[in-house]
DNA sequence: CTGAAAGCGCTTACAG
DNA sequence: CTGAAAGCGCTTACAG
């Protein structure tokens, strides 16, 4: 207990009477070890309190039962989520995990991607299938797993070369069903508040399927009406300003994801538009706040702590069985609240 | 690029035409190797796409650059405001994150713990001083570093004995701003709603503090007025209700946290009580959402993106020269807004 | 069921 | 300024 420096294998053989390799089968294979020496050995750890050093066990094994994540950024409940399903899910599987953010920078994401496989990580998940061949290189030189999630290609599939498996959502889906649904509703002229489309394939993706259900009904959705904005609170109000100097005004605004969506609407609260009589909203996420907020949110809800477990899921059989990647595409559903409703007639 | 595995320190000496000391020194002390040497070697590594071992390096240095930090969920804008503002300076100074969670599972943070010691962390963060003494013991016999964050122990230290520097906020002077705000509106029945007290120093220490400034001005807050419920909005509404069963009511509300008193909030708004006239309502954290919101909420705010990058810079410092840990108290500061006001006379 | 030995990929005194 | 060698703490065939 009060040794000068930690426990090392041979404190415990030594203690125990018997060689490393024992001491180290009893740790990773016990069923071969005899019943008393293993008794023996338990003890020893017990009173030095030995804790194994992962460095040189991943050094001897080839790998350290890692797993490295970058997440665009944590300030933002959907990603905090989706990492707190994978951390839990990875960790009652033994694995770490390692985890990093890019702030939306492409070169940060691939310094970040050395930083991981310096590390040496078993598997790296990334958001989205939008990176740079710097980063996908690097990746693929060091024979890594790579996971991408929040995206699903759907049967046009971007990059038929993308090899990578993918755990996400239907991204045009989402677009679709706020469209279905405000179109149905009566709503003819419409505005988008989407974060940027640049690096996003996730944002691209919804903005596509809500144009594609318009088109449908043979209605035109012009640039002019698809503002981007930053994430965040702000980026809502503003994305409502500029839609509202739009003749005609718009009557429904899609947001591509809830806090834009709730930035819209305390920004119609805040300038007297009445939600959803002069104006509907449909937001995308379903964080929790967005169903006790008054009115509350029309949203499409996407299951993201699910995301992290079922990306887990899908790492821990690649990194076992050494399986083929099974890509897997999570439900979402609209969630009718209290900002969308007919327009004003 | 095309090779069968990852490049190692010796296919780069190999095709600069020197040893592998002389690659390695390149990496860590270019200034000791000869220029024209050292571009044969970034030329080396270039081609073949090297990226060092971190375990290796880990295992020779006796450290890994790595840092691990045990928060109670990254599913609370905060925690994972502050794991972002540590990520992104330890990222910058070279070192990593292992980020895990316990959900306030005390038995839980033992284990993570002892999941990071495997991984060789350098230093271990973590959230409050209330840890059982396995966590402890396991910290202190493995000798890392310890940091523990959100706490500020002041003047009336609870454990003199406690040697781990702290970075955080004084906790019981966010109670006690709270209560002398209120009190100085008028108000004389309160109520608290707080998150669970046990293995939780920050929420006992607020809960404190209020009482505190009351007792000062001759006001027995009694245990019944102060109900503890789990995080969450739904934890907020029921604390309401709770309060609300009370003869005399409370006309004043002081919540641990910003998403109780959001749920309080929406509770009052959705049984028909007036926020601030006959409710008075003040949380804590400033939540970008606690300023946008209708009424907005006056609360306590606590620079938790700084409180991370503080953590962070402390934390190295302690790594870097060994300097005796220098714990820090982060300012903290009322914003009054509109779920306060007069009590209703 | 157990031990001696080699090796994982790096770093760092120690010589030159 | 550079190289040969030992060592970091573990694991795992290979013998017994």
């Amino acid at each position: 207990m009060s040794t000068l420096s930690r426990a090392r294998i041979n404190d415990v053989a030594a203690l125990a009477g018997v060689s490393t390799s024992t001491v180290s089968r009893a740790l990773s294979s016990p069923d071969v070890v005899k019943p008393d020496t293993r008794a023996r050995i338990r003890d020893a750890i017990a009173t030095l309190g030995y804790v194994p050093d992962g460095s040189a066990r991943a050094l001897a094994l080839g790998r350290g039962r890692l797993v490295g994540a970058i997440v665009p950024t944590l300030d933002n409940a959907i990603f905090a989520r989706a990492v707190q399903g994978l951390q839990t899910t990875l960790s009652d599987a033994g694995y770490q995990l390692l985890i990093s953010s890019h702030e939306y920078n492409p070169a940060a994401e691939t310094e970040v991607v050395r930083a991981l496989l310096e590390r040496s990580v078993d598997a790296i998940v990334l958001v989205g299938v939008d990176h740079t061949p710097q980063t996908l290189d690097l990746i693929r030189v060091s024979r890594v797993a790579l996971l991408e999630m929040w995206t699903y290609p759907g049967s046009a599939a971007e990059g038929a070369e993308n090899a990578a498996p993918v755990v996400g959502f239907d991204n045009r889906e989402i677009g679709r069903l706020a469209a279905q649904h405000l179109y149905e509703l009566g709503h003819r002229r419409f505005g988008v508040i989407s974060g940027f489309t640049r690096q996003n394939d996730r944002a691209r993706q919804r903005v596509e399927g809500f144009r594609q259900i318009l088109a449908e009904h043979g209605i035109r959705l012009p640039e002019a009406n698809v503002v981007e904005q930053p994430f965040g609170y702000d980026g809502g109000r503003a994305g409502l300003k500029l839609l509202m100097q739009l003749r005609p005004t718009p009557t429904a605004v899609f947001c591509g994801n809830d806090v834009l969506a709730m930035g819209c609407l305390f920004e119609a609260q805040g300038s007297g538009i009445d939600v959803p009589r002069q104006l509907s909203i449909v937001g995308c996420d379903d964080l929790p706040v967005s169903s006790q907020i008054t009115p509350s949110l029309t949203t499409v809800l996407l299951p993201t702590y699910e995301l992290g477990v079922r990306t887990a899921h899908v790492l821990l059989s690649c990194m076992k069985d050494d399986a083929p990647p099974e890509s897997e595409c999570l439900p979402i559903e609209l969630v009718v609240r209290g900002t969308s409703g007919p327009p004003d007639a």
